[in-house]
RNA sequence: GGACAGUUGGCGCAGUUGGUAGCGCACCACUUUGACAUAGUGGGGGUCACUGGUUCGAAUCCAGUACUGUCCA
């Protein structure tokens, strides 16, 4: 890999594809087992396999990386295990589409005239289809990843259909379904009338929905006036039960046990007293239909009451007694309209009040979920959710940020038992077969041949398939081949940190953790990472639907992936619940990768021919002190941050490092060193060294492309012979050697001196080509020593020319501007003043600015409760700013006298 | 309705034990010197949402209010 280096600015798209080219062809992600290293595992979310690589992916697959590129370096051996999940009802949908479409193509041409339908195809022929869509396009968001140069052990990539994992899974069901955790309930469910399934209740969504409040007259049997009963659906009259007030509604104590006449529809139903009814809410009465919402059913178990269907699984009216004719097979939409004129003509309804509230949707299709009566499965909650909590309050599992344990425990402690079973075809078929002869029904991990009890051959299974959040709850630990004892699972299990968006959490967090409690007596992972959401740039949730969503591989192409995950990684865990995305952002980043780019060719034109050698401290001078104090300071806060998942800060102090210390200061500086020290060369060239080689793999982690090329180019030691990538070279660590906070003082005192000059500079417009006079007197030993050592640093960065030291003594003949740096004064003669009203104005503002200054300090310091009671370093450091303040002042108004003069 | 967050220069954000408010973009001025104009240098710009409290001292701690957002019901 050693052709030239690109002149030029940095080029991502070439770099990038050649470097994950040569990461697949040396097989640098294949799984490594060795006893003895320390290990660090990741179970990445799985992404479902219709989908595209979104915002969030690349966010949290970026962060991922980082965590596995530092354990890799630091000498873990790592796993991450990456794949996909099935979904459902996604991919039934897709496909569906798509053989839709086909088929319509078909009725145009041929003599095909029925619409499509998965049922005239047929299970077995459906699912072949799904399969051949699976392996058509079910790994392009895995491709996808590739492009963001994540590091997964990309030889071990799962799906959950893949044979060993549906053992798992099979394994988990039989276990639960034989301790009797898992049972079939007839219960109202959250039923969508399009995908014509049940889901659970994390699969709804509620929106603010506006609609109607109706108040509608129930006349009582026996003639004497009404009950008003205030619903939002009237079209589910036809499957009341009952009207219910509460026992101790005055209002309508008088009519419990009373009956009414159901309108629009001859039927008469009780009134009866339940202390589920809100008085608050509507008129205090309510109507009850068991069949189509859930707390009407528990109120019409209570009572004892029928469960009548009206509405069937398409959101039609049924058709049977309990509807009007003209009603029957109508759309539940459609009736609700009819329904309410026909009671409006009828005089039954008292009044229409606007109302807006929560509608449950379907996650996947947006239709207004259909509570529905319906034969389920569910699972046991109680018992697994206990575990779950245990671990999470015992800190065993623990949540970052932490405030997200207590999203976790509320839903936890408030859980009902789970339906896990979908009216799917695409999935894990329940695994539970029903003897035809007697009737004996069991679960079995291999489909059974003869019925255990009467031995008839003639079994059936059930058709339902399980929710996908089933198998992906197995995920950590199926992808190991439990319940295989292997020696993956031994190795990496428990995993070490989970990363994932907060939504996730009740949906598929909590399940593994019960799970994993449930079926390998271990948690499935230490950490849980909460990362935030990238919303639009007006603080929108980015959606394909609404067209507002931003591709990464866009941005990648646009950017670089170095660019794009140097933001993700600046977006961090922490901070803000929501993230803006602004490209702004990356086009900031992208100059930042083109600034290393650039710093790295000079680096590397200066190596040539270099041999690596130790830092020979003796030698040192103080910008290389300086620059070796604030690296090795810097390494020490990427491991205090890394251990803490501060990833902003990771990025912020590598950005300020390279940029503002290594880039603006050292390297300016070190170009003249290398000038004096000519072809002997001194220790710059080592420190140059030592500081950009480790810098390379301490940036690694974010940026893979372009420290992996910068690096490639680097001449190395022996200690990396045998390394043929720089994710395998071990991250740097700090050396205590190189602490040194007076060098840190020091290198302050000169740069401050340098602006010093350069702002007089622009303040008195000394044309920035012309070198300018610059006379220094300083009283203090050290600081002349340190200014006459750095003496050509000064004259290069501040582009001064002849610049003299001296003693307190030393002052321009003629007109000069001053400033006081730490008890040196800096002056430039000005003869050749330009724009004495431009200056004027300069002085000024800046005058008003330290007066504001000093009246703050003043004022503090006339304080007598501060000056008393303030601890006596801060009163001392206060005083010294006042005549640091004072002094500038001073400084000032002699620059201002100046320009009277002249 | 419940819970949790956020509110700092035009925009996006840092600010970890309370002690003269920082960064990037944008803006103004100067500079195309041999790593980089995707750059360098200098500069302007904020009573830290509001109210009250604790303290010698509050962006920072406490209470309340307003607005924004997320999750749950």
């Amino acid at each position: 890999m050693q052709e030239e280096l690109k002149s030029g600015p940095y080029a991502p798209k070439e770099i990038e594809a050649k470097w994950t080219q040569y990461w697949f062809d040396n097989y640098v992600f294949e799984l490594e087992m060795d006893p003895d290293k320390p290990r660090f595992s990741i179970a990445l979310p799985p992404p479902n396999i219709t989908g595209n690589l979104h915002m969030g992916h690349a966010l949290n697959g970026t962060l991922q990386d980082m965590l596995i590129r530092l354990k890799r370096m630091q000498g873990y051996n790592v796993l991450w295990q990456a794949g996909t999940d099935h979904a459902g009802i996604s991919t039934q949908m897709v496909v569906e589409r798509q053989l839709r479409k086909e088929h319509e193509e078909k009725m145009k041409t041929e003599t095909v005239k029925k619409p499509f339908s998965r049922h005239d195809m047929g299970r077995d022929v459906f699912i072949e289809h799904v399969w051949k869509w699976r392996k058509q396009y079910g790994d392009s968001i895995m491709n996808q990843y590739k492009r963001l140069g994540v590091s997964f052990t990309w030889n071990r990539i799962a799906f959950t259909m893949d044979e060993e994992y549906v053992k798992a899974i099979y394994r988990a069901f039989v276990t639960l379904y034989k301790e009797g955790q898992i049972y079939r309930g007839h219960r109202v469910t959250n039923w969508c009338p399009r995908c014509l399934t049940s889901l659970s209740d994390l699969e709804v969504e509620h929106k603010d929905t506006k609609g109607h409040l109706y108040l509608i007259k129930y006349i009582l049997e026996d003639g004497n006036g009404h009950i008003t009963v205030a619903t939002t659906r009237p079209e589910s009259i036809f499957g009341d039960v009952a009207v219910a007030v509460h026992p101790e509604d005055d209002r309508y104590k008088k009519f419990v046990g009373k009956k009414v006449r159901l309108p629009l529809t001859d039927r008469v139903i009780p009134v009866i007293a339940d202390t589920y009814v809100d008085r608050e809410f509507g008129t205090g009465a309510l109507k009850i239909t068991p069949a189509h919402d859930a707390n009407d059913w528990e109120v019409g178990q209570r009572h004892k009451l029928e469960s009548p269907v009206a509405i069937d699984e398409t959101g039609k009216l049924m058709k049977n007694d309990l509807v009007p004719a003209q009603y029957q097979g109508i759309d539940r939409f459609k009736v609700r309209e009819a329904s309410v004129a026909e009671l409006t003509e009828k005089e039954l309804m008292e009044e229409v009040k606007d109302y807006t509230h929560g509608l449950g949707h379907c996650e996947r299709c947006a239709t207004v979920i259909e509570p529905y009566l319906s034969l389920q499965w569910y699972l046991k909650m109680s018992e697994l959710a206990a575990s779950a909590i245990t671990a999470v309050e015992e800190d065993r599992v623990q949540f970052i940020p932490n405030r997200y344990a207590s999203t976790f425990l509320d839903w936890m402690r408030n859980i009902r038992d789970w339906n896990i079973s979908r009216q799917l075809w695409w999935g894990h078929r329940i695994p539970v077969w029903t003897c035809k002869g007697c009737e004996h029904e069991d679960a079995f991990e291999e489909p059974p041949t003869a019925c255990e009890k009467c031995g008839e051959k003639d079994l059936v299974q059930d058709e339902d398939v399980l929710d996908t959040w089933f198998s992906s709850a197995l995920w950590p630990f199926a992808t190991l081949g439990w319940p295989e004892s292997t020696p993956e699972m031994h190795f990496y299990y428990p995993t070490t940190v989970l990363s994932t968006a907060r939504e996730i959490i009740n949906l598929w967090v909590s399940r593994m953790i019960f799970m994993s409690l449930k079926f390998t007596k271990m948690i499935p992972f230490k950490h849980v990472l909460i990362h935030p959401v990238i919303q639009t740039s007006d603080g929108k949730r980015m959606s394909k639907s609404k067209g507002n969503a931003i591709d990464p591989i866009d941005m990648i192409e646009k950017y670089g992936a170095d660019a794009n995950r140097f933001w993700f990684a600046s977006m961090g865990v922490k901070g803000d619940q929501d993230v803006r995305f602004r490209e702004e952002k990356l086009e900031e980043y992208k100059r930042f990768v083109n600034k290393l780019w650039n710093a790295g060719k000079l680096v590397l034109a200066q190596l040539e021919g270099y041999e690596q050698r130790g830092v020979d401290d003796k030698k040192l001078t103080l910008a290389d002190r300086w620059i070796l104090y604030r690296y090795n300071d810097l390494l020490d806060k990427l491991q205090t941050n890394y251990a803490n998942y501060d990833f902003d800060n990771v990025a912020r102090d590598l950005y300020e490092f390279i940029w503002d210390n290594f880039c603006d200061w050292y390297l300016e500086i070190a170009k003249i060193q290398i000038a004096k020290e000519g072809e002997a060369g001194g220790e710059t060239r080592t420190v140059l060294y030592t500081v950009f080689e480790g810098l390379m793999r301490a940036l690694h982690p974010i940026m893979p492309f372009v420290t992996e090329e910068l690096w490639s180019h680097l001449p190395k030691s022996a200690m990396f012979a045998e390394i043929d990538s720089i994710m395998f070279a071990p991250f740097p660590r700090g050396d205590a050697r190189f602490k040194d906070t007076q060098a840190e003082d020091d290198m302050g005192y000169l740069v401050r001196v340098i602006r010093s000059i350069r702002n007089m500079r622009q303040t008195f417009d000394v044309p920035a080509r012309a070198e300018a006079e610059v006379l220094l007197a300083v009283t203090d030993a050290k600081q002349k020593d340190l200014l006459t050592s750095n003496l050509e640093s000064i004259k290069r960065l501040a582009n001064a020319n002849p610049v003299n030291i001296g003693g307190a003594e030393v002052k321009p003949a003629g007109k000069a501007a001053s400033e006081v740096i730490s008890g040196t004064t800096v002056f430039i003669p000005l003869d050749k003043l330009i724009d004495v009203e431009k200056s004027r104005e300069k002085l000024v503002q800046r005058l008003t600015a330290k007066e504001k200054d000093r009246e703050k300090v003043k004022g503090q310091l006339s304080n007598e409760s501060f000056i008393s009671r303030a601890p006596k370093e801060k009163v001392d450091e206060q005083k010294a700013v006042l005549a640091d303040v004072e002094n500038q002042i001073a400084s000032i108004n002699s620059q201002l006298e100046i320009l009277k003069s002249n």
